[in-house]
DNA sequence: ACCGCGCTGTCACGGGAATGTCACATTACT
DNA sequence: AGTAATGTGACATTCCCGTGACAGCGCGGT
């Protein structure tokens, strides 16, 4: 196995730096982020493995970045540790409710979270069966963040990438421009909603030019939103 | 989200008009009636999303209501809040023990009921599995805002598939325009009774497009309206 | 620092679908 | 037959969506 990439978001220094220490020792490859903004860049930049989130941030608690993660499609199996330096049961148990995987209170033994990472780690893989999406020739690897049509890979921006990505794991079902820009784009984030119609019609481009007949994989319901339909293509 | 259509059960006219206030600002619409009898009737015809119910009614206590409500097939999922004034526990007790989803003691906040009201249509609303209602060969697919009939889709504006989606939902009974116009279109909406006739004749257009037989379903009641009626499908 | 490039979000325009209304044809009931 | 109610085709309007263009921004290279 590779080494596994590890996001910690912490604003003081010295913490980054001790937990880049532990992290380097056990193999790990560490990214640092001191803020939310920073930490948001690099997990859609570089798709870490993990994140290890303080709790205490300054500019959004911790949570707000946690509970967007899991709002997100693209993010929302990334495990996440949630660092506190409190002893809050409450934050504890909010943590959990929103989807943390794992908490460990401040001061904690590095040793004792190398174990929890591996632990989490170690569930997360085995139930990774696929990091791929297939549809027809399409396929949509996760991982590589590519898409590949009838072996072609297909050039597209970020966007279109969660879009499509969001789109094939809920496939045959209508979605509002709303709806969409809340799971794609994430919550708490002010764009018009025919912003949508836009990116739309990149993807649509996008895999017109691969294969034109998987343009109509998606699909302009109208009066309501658009519609991934793998349904429809079957024949040619 | 279209709105919320709430029923308001109670004989004192003041507790009514302060729940109306409470929940118009809320933005759920709001009906009301005085007994049981005008409430039964309002359930039936203008299928609202929620009950709030006081206890204490003349003819017959709130409890010989929901009794019913759980009873009868069609209502069983209705959710119902009961009101009461006392603190009883008995009643409390009884009450969730027949079927209530929860139950709030006068006096009360408002935006404490809101709260619970807001929390129970979640719940009922994301359990809302069955997502397709199905006529012989012609299924309604909710989630993809779809029509099938004999495996092949049937085009249709976002009109007729309300419509439609409506008369599957509740067939075998006859609706004037006024009620259809109200159902479908939406309350606090003017147009022209006639306007209905022309849905209508759309929708047995797309119909029959698919299948002629399936026309019929939708059935002329003169001097009434429209009623919808799988019962006459039957043989080929 | 400067520039160029790719990506993003917004706008305005145009076309086509969906809607509501009417006039007239047709049907059902007395 | 006569009358009231419903079916039907056509039409203007409104609404919704596709599309091209463009400015802002972050980033990497020179």
């Amino acid at each position: 196995m590779s080494a596994k990439k590890v996001l910690v978001v912490d604003d003081e220094a010295s913490i980054r730096e001790m937990l880049r220490l532990a992290l380097e020792i056990s193999d790990f490859e560490c990214l640092e982020a001191a803020d939310i903004h920073e930490a948001y860049r690099l997990i859609t930049d570089e798709s870490p493995d993990m994140v290890l989130l303080d709790w205490m941030l300054p500019g959004g608690s911790g949570i707000e970045l946690l509970r967007r993660l899991k709002k997100e499609e693209a993010t929302q199996a990334l495990p996440v540790i949630m660092l506190t330096a409190k002893t809050h049961e409450d934050n504890v148990v909010q943590g959990l409710e929103v989807g943390a995987d794992d908490y460990i209170t401040k001061p904690f033994a590095p040793k004792e979270l190398i174990a929890r990472m591996k632990a989490i780690l170690r569930r997360s893989s085995s139930e990774e069966g696929g990091s791929e999406l297939r549809v027809g020739e399409l396929v949509l690897e996760i991982d590589s963040r590519r898409v590949i049509l009838s072996q072609k890979a297909l050039e597209m921006g970020p966007t279109e990438f969660k879009l499509l990505h969001f789109f094939m794991a809920h496939p045959e079902r209508a979605y509002s421009r709303a709806q969409l820009l809340d799971r794609v784009w994430g919550a708490n984030v002010y764009v018009e909603e025919r912003t949508v119609d836009v990116h739309i019609r990149r993807l649509r481009k996008a895999l017109q030019a691969g294969d034109p007949i998987y343009a109509d994989l998606i699909q302009t319901v109208r009066g309501t939103g658009y519609r991934f339909s793998p349904r429809d293509l079957a024949v040619a």
